[in-house]
DNA sequence: AATGAATGAGCATTCATTCAT
DNA sequence: GATGAATGAATGCTCATTCAT
């Protein structure tokens, strides 16, 4: 029993997930997410509070798991300059390799719940990678924070856009990821 | 009268905008509109037919504005090599400074509409330029539609995040604008 | 001006006829009403209380003639034998080509207003007739009322199918009437 | 659970039955025809998909009768001169006992919906019956078509008015409708 | 644990009607 | 007299959530 059970809150959790990846979780219906379990919705109550619930334990644990990645990289203070970037997506890849839905509905289908900032959170602490990094290693002065944020925002999202069209082939990834960066932040001087 | 329709009308339209941007067309809630106007649902089809219609209204000039845009920088085929993206660009500001909440409910706010595949359709747009144009100058061969792609998709929400930062500083915009190009695109030579 | 206020009023009530006829006194709207005027359905409320008050002023003279036929041709109490059906059914006619929008819309366009029952009452008294003239003269012994109720309904809806039909040939429409008639009621003798 | 369902099913059905032939398909109210079984107007739509089908399941097995008893007794093409009218109208009968409230939503309340030409049908096809059959016999000529079309229409009205008026006696409703086909097609032979 | 049943608030939309101007 | 503006109740329908069994 303690196992059946266990076998529907996992069914429903990967239900969850295939919905809220589909249709994002603002419009996945509880109904849908139950047919897709072969339960009725009302069921999905007894394993979760509501739907913000079951969104919290799908994407919770990998929402630790990058803050805690964040923490980690942020520990030595503002004036580090190892991690460099690059070696911070492969963290994020890593992350992603071992949390895909998860990390997808994180990144594009959260809207309408408490985590919809949570992109805007990365985006922030990349911004400021950037500004403290990078920047100050180019000759002209700009408007750094601005600058730095759409930097930030532009890379993110070319990675999360490979990561969205992952196909299951995590070298390809990595290699893409790698030309990527490449070519957005050193210069290309690699592949030129 | 008539400058008092005009008024509630323009009301309606600026309301619609805020809350098309806030919330996005699809979650955007015809009562929520009318109290932003302070008037009731209801009234708001004495001036548009309905929902539809009236994001139409917002965002139609401007549609068609970045369609011939496209179609434009398209004319010479697929050999020109001018205009750059950087040209494109600056194309794509002159839009967004003279419209500019209606430009970021089309990239941002308008799933759930008949305008939903815009933002894709530019991503298409500049992966092809990106694909014909910038990685066939490469050394080294690499799976290139997809890089291509995720380099649309970065450069693009590069772009867009400068636009939707913009506080009326026209000034700095461009400046920013052409640094983010620069950075990301031209290997920031002119600013090492 | 009272002469363009008539002029108003007369278009209102050609407006409402014309729509009362095509969609029915319940599913016609002020608003479409207006539109066929050429005024704000507001304006309406300045000529008419309201909607039922404009039924009442297109339809309540013909009803008048219509419930004056049935008073007059039933004075002479319940034993006359004179006018015949055929010759009410005449009279009927009469009443018809003088008004004919009105009769239509009292016969098939009024449900919803408060002359929704004038049907029946035309086919109760027609069913009076032909209980007290007609089915006696019958051998047979029948349950009467019923029967001549059915028989009331179809007379009437054969006479009105004919008016719903007429395309202003006023003799065609009084040979189909007599000669449906000679069928239905007098055993089509004449035409045999 | 499985009985209650049922119940609940079956008693949004009986009063959606009597809601359809009070005020019509297209006036009937999701939330009247609730409030008669006692029951939210939601909760209907957890029995059926939506007022289309609710309709639907009350009358489709009915209108399949129906059709299928007008495509039998036009099986033997158009020279046929059996079954004559009243034999068709004692069959119109049996469908009629075994789905009453049915019958009659098709013939007077299901405007709006699908449904709505099948008394159309019904009426177009008599008076093909009645043209090609009935007509011809007659000596004088007639300008048939329309005269068809009125005795057709006045022969229905006249069935269904009995049909209408049924009280559970089905004798006496068999006996009416032969003494009503006798008077109004066989010119009252067997009763004078 | 699981279900079927039910709710109530929410949605876009329509429309007769009112009213200040 | 006429208008434009506005209302409020009603429509069909959806959905997260609750609850007795």
């Amino acid at each position: 029993m303690q196992i059946q059970k266990e076998e529907i809150r996992g069914g429903i959790l990967e239900a969850a997930k295939e919905e809220f990846l589909a249709v994002g979780y603002r419009h996945a219906s509880m109904r849908a997410i139950a047919e897709r379990v072969g339960i009725t919705a009302g069921n999905i109550y007894a394993y979760f509070n509501n739907k913000e619930s079951l969104l919290d334990a799908i994407v919770s644990p990998t929402m630790a798991k990058l803050q805690e990645l964040i923490s980690n990289v942020s520990k030595d203070g503002i004036l580090m300059t190892e991690p460099t970037i690059a070696e911070l997506a492969q963290q994020i890849t890593d992350v992603f390799l071992q949390n895909r839905l998860q990390f997808l509905i994180l990144m594009y289908g959260c809207s309408g719940s408490k985590y919809e900032h949570i992109r805007q959170e990365f985006t922030r602490y990349a911004a400021f990678r950037i500004e403290t990094e990078l920047l100050p290693r180019l000759s002209r002065k700009t408007q750094s924070r601005l600058l730095a944020e759409a930097i930030a925002e532009s890379l993110l999202s070319g990675i999360f856009y490979l990561f969205s069209r992952f196909d299951g082939d995590e070298k390809t990834l990595r290699q893409n990821m790698k030309d990527f960066l490449m070519l957005t932040l050193y210069h290309g001087t690699e592949l030129l």
